[in-house]
DNA sequence: GGCTCAAACTTGGTAAAACAACCTGTCGGC
DNA sequence: GCCGACAGGTTGTTTTACCAAGTTTGAGCC
């Protein structure tokens, strides 16, 4: 009765090497058996074998090289960068999440920078939400949200208290948008003394200063993420894998 | 005489396709021509146009559903985040393709976060060679790679002159060592005296400080690239994908 | 007229075969 | 001993063929 649709071979054989070379039957380095000797010992066509290998190198787990064999790279713990940078994190993180205060919540004039982003105007105005967070009992950072004051009408984002909803969770009900990509850029400054002076920072040291353009599919960014970073307490990180073929 | 080999029917099947959605003659949303008469109008045999369309479907080009057709969505976005990222871009570029000049090329005691990323014990020595690189005729930036002593031994890293090898070809043909990843960390600082005339800095200005760690498979650190940028002058970008499921 | 169902389309998957390109040994001649 | 030719292995690409599964359409029946 089972009118489970079985999966294709091809992808039985993708599952049965994963876990083999997760169980280390086949060691990271090494070589994997033949095209000839998978198809011996599952009693498939090459196409097949072919098929399922070709998934494999597309994730990751192995290499192939022509005339010499196909080698196990292992799992492809990284295969797509998942760290949390920073844009993503304050973007989907509720503000409950972390103790901290609320430093601005209302419409000003907007820096030619964030203005760029948003494609407005220079000198015109939108919505700015600034919170500083504490961490440990002590400030750690500043975030702010800039959106176009047309995103900002009908949300919560004048609120003095934490929001429970994440910022992205709130719009995307609210309003309706769906981020489809971010764009950071990173810089470094010397912080002004009412930043220096709210996070508490010794003489003579930088901020890392990340502005994150958070965009629709069609390329229009709509909340603009900025991140400051005293660089005494804060670094960034980020992995990615090097395709071989490059 | 053309010794230029030529790429496989399915890929420029899948270049011919993508220009043509790009060129609006299958605009988004509409069908794709159906399998059948893609080999008709190639001449092709239906196993290459399923490779050419599983390529474009792969990428985000088109979607398909089985007993209707494909249905052309359009250039992906950013499939793939493809900036040059700091690490990766020093390592793979060739020094003769910019101007600059060799700081140091020998043996010395390692800084403790290098130690710390390449695995060796504090304040042992490591091979380092540090570049001063020159853009439009001013300095621009500071390019540090660390090896260790036994990776360094049968390379030309010793020579002022500018490499015409890039740092991940030299160490690929001569050591036999492959690129897996790289994970970078991004800080920011204020220079030191001696960077900030080296650089022709202005006062008080900081300077991001990047240290890449090149790793195998296996996720040792075999390579440490640092890169000293003004932050008057520059700042990174990254872009990356935002699935929708999360 | 409206409903049913079969035919004809679509994409998805498997099998068998052949050739090409590449790597690595071995064997022979020099 | 050294070097090249060659044989046998590997993966990469292409073709032919057939069946399965999902969708649409239209012909035929009620």
């Amino acid at each position: 009765m089972s009118l489970e649709s079985v999966p294709p071979k091809y992808a039985q054989l993708v599952q049965t090497l994963q876990r083999r070379i997760e169980a280390g039957d086949y060691p990271p380095g090494t070589m994997l058996p033949s095209e000839n000797q998978l198809i011996q010992e599952f009693g498939v066509s090459r196409p097949t074998v072919v098929a399922a290998l070709r998934v494999l190198r597309e994730q990751g787990w192995i290499e192939s090289q022509q005339g010499k064999g196909r080698f196990v790279r292992g799992r492809p713990a990284l295969a797509r960068a998942e760290q949390p940078r920073p844009g993503h994190a304050y973007l989907t993180t509720p503000e409950t999440g972390s103790p901290g205060e609320v430093l601005e919540a209302g419409a000003q004039a907007v820096p030619n920078r964030v203005a760029a982003l948003l494609d407005l105007p220079a000198k015109s105005r939108a919505f700015l939400r600034r919170r500083l967070v504490v961490r440990d009992g002590e400030p750690s950072e500043i975030v702010s949200f800039w959106l176009p004051l047309e995103l900002s009408e009908g949300t919560d984002l004048t609120s003095a208290d934490a929001l429970a909803d994440s910022i992205r969770g709130h719009l995307q009900a609210r309003k309706g948008v769906r981020v489809d990509h971010i764009i950071e850029q990173i810089t470094a400054r010397m912080p002004s003394t009412d930043e220096a002076k709210r996070l508490g920072m010794p003489k003579n040291t930088p901020v890392l200063d990340v502005y994150a353009a958070v965009r629709d599919a069609s390329g229009r960014a709509f909340v603009v993420v900025n991140v400051l970073l005293p660089a005494d307490r804060h670094e960034l990180e980020d992995a990615y894998p090097i395709s071989s073929a490059s």
